[in-house]
DNA sequence: TTGAAAGCGATACCAA
DNA sequence: TTGGTATCGCTTTCAA
């Protein structure tokens, strides 16, 4: 029976062509089945299949039930690249995070996803942080599948970057971070008001030595440069700095221990860059019988599961992870309606969360 | 200039129409150049640009460099939309992965793009665990973007994702299992099979008594049964089971152990379904001085970089991740090409990893 | 509410 | 080695 349809669509495809030649060889897979195929099924026009597909409130319920029931019978599966085309709206996100195997960008990207995905859009994810592929490569890899939005991690990008991006006129949410200058919205936090805020927090209960086990990442650096000039102006200079290699996992953490421990550190407070390696060093400290937070106070950052309850000898920065995937969904969704965000630059803030008496 | 060809191409277009109409709306953004316009800069036809993109080998040297340099020009970014439409090939690869939250299954993904990227795929994500949406949906919205090939995780489908999937003729790579008759290619290994290999080492070492902590998921459960029944041939019956939600962290761990030794577990052996958990049990016995391996030994289950040389106490079944993403990559590649896989049924193996004296 | 015709931007097939 | 022409499957615009 399809069979028998598939001829005649055939013929009036032939019909069409001056020159006819061989028939072109038969469509296999999905596209066997096209809107043409379940229009005629369903005894209307394609276009009125699209619109039952894409704009069902603009088909009478009848029809709608018909093409509905043909849709089913057929087993038809649209083709979004020949919609996307025609429409130029591919429906696509592509979301661009330094690292998948690092849960704090996850934790956004679910949430991000989630919403776009509810709003008929899937999201395409590209990884821009240890490849030897340029971020510059990523993203046009990225632009030529049209994407309808695009998120970034952090602020900053290379000018030629920039460049491709504004010329693509995409809408584009820019996340984890903030700035009064975004290329377009940003949803973040400021690193360096939270390192303010932590290392106020320290001095205020009486720290005077320091020691930092950061991850060699933008962002990281960022906070951790900024808490020392903060912890200067407390007047503590006494601070003992370990870089350690991404990504973070507890042997990190471990290891930033023991090095901190190496250059002479042993009382006072350590500032991790994430609560992963905060957690490292936790470990670390138990089973080197060092106390915690007596001997030593340990600070996170993230509030990743890992730490919160589990773990009450942890001081950590909570950030909203799923709220900063929802808004940057929202925002993006609102600037592809068309709308101009009336703030385009959304400031999460962030809060201390402390553990027993760090 | 760009503008100046502009026109001409407009007009070009014009003519072909029979009743033409107003000029349609200008093209923005990323469309704004297209092939044509480059083609046109070079002084070649459009298809000879798009040979220069896809086949630089079927082009003459100096042709392809007039066109390169075009290209950079114009800054032209290919649409892939009308690419994959015109010659049936995406260069788009699907992957469905229980969680992208869960970094055994971020690993295989990353290799597997890795590998695909330079092959000049892309891979699309999407996630079935923990989302309301059936598989079948998420496949079917996969499917819309007609990928070349698809990456499943695990070999149970439902029977309407199966006739889909067979029906798409899209090559296909199950991976993270194993079995004689997969729906096109497999690379995993067998659950049951580690489950003995476990059981008869734990076994042989003496113990008889036994604990599991096991992640609600479909895999991990299939280890623990075969575990059980496998334990039960040697003779051990008592074991004290508690199952904990998806995702595995710590804190489940710890709560998982607190629950053994709420039901009496003492002393002996527990088996972890992810060494995140197995590293929870350990933080767990530690923090209530319970002596690891001599009271009780810790198995885990993946060697998450978490247990291997970190945690000394712990042991573990090592799985070869990035290996399982490459041949799945190689796999897919192969079938993409029209090959028949020669081994339709890769067993990756494992290894059982010991540590101290479990 | 429905349909006809004209593209969307690129590639395949054949011819030159 | 290069180019003309006809699609690819769907949506837009406009008309009925």
């Amino acid at each position: 029976m399809f069979q028998a349809t598939r001829e005649t669509h055939k013929k009036r495809r032939a019909k069409r062509t001056h020159t006819p030649k061989k028939a072109s060889t038969p469509r296999r897979g999905l596209d066997s089945v096209t809107l043409e195929d379940v229009a005629k099924l369903a005894g209307v026009s394609a276009i009125t299949v699209s619109r039952a597909l894409n704009h069902p409130d603009k088909v009478a319920a009848p029809t709608l039930e018909e093409v509905t029931r043909a849709i089913e019978l057929t087993g038809y599966v649209p083709n979004l690249l020949a919609g996307g085309l025609a429409s130029q709206r591919s429906r696509l996100i592509a979301a661009i995070v330094p690292s998948i195997a690092n849960l704090v960008y996850v934790d956004v990207i679910r949430s991000f996803s989630e919403s776009l995905n509810s709003a008929g859009y899937q999201v395409i994810l590209g990884e821009s942080g240890y490849s030897e592929t340029s971020e510059l490569t990523l993203i046009s890899a990225l632009l030529s599948r049209r994407p309808d939005g695009i998120l970034l991690t952090g602020v900053n990008h290379a000018a030629d970057c920039r460049r491709l991006l504004m010329a693509s006129k995409i809408p584009l949410v820019e996340t984890w971070d903030i700035t009064p200058t975004p290329l377009d919205v940003v949803v973040g936090f400021s690193h360096e008001r939270i390192a303010e805020a932590v290392a106020d927090y320290l001095a205020g209960k009486g720290y005077r030595r320091f020691g930092t086990v950061s991850a060699d990442d933008y962002r990281a650096q960022l906070r951790e440069k900024a808490l020392l000039t903060r912890l200067a102006s407390h007047g503590i200079v006494d601070v003992s700095i370990s870089t350690v290699a991404n990504p973070t996992d507890l042997r990190r953490g471990r290891e930033g221990l023991s090095r901190l421990l190496d250059a002479g550190f042993r009382h006072g407070a350590i500032t991790c860059s994430s609560d992963t390696l905060a957690l490292g060093v936790l470990i670390e400290a138990q089973s080197r019988g060092i106390a915690v937070p007596d001997d030593i106070a340990i600070f996170g950052f993230g509030d990743q599961n890992l730490a919160a309850d589990t773990f009450p000898a942890l001081s950590t920065v909570r950030i909203d992870r799923p709220r900063m995937g929802r808004l940057a969904a929202d925002a993006l969704l609102a600037r592809i309606a068309g709308k101009n965000v009336p703030e385009p630059s959304i400031d999460l803030g962030f809060e201390i969360v402390e553990r027993e008496t760090t």
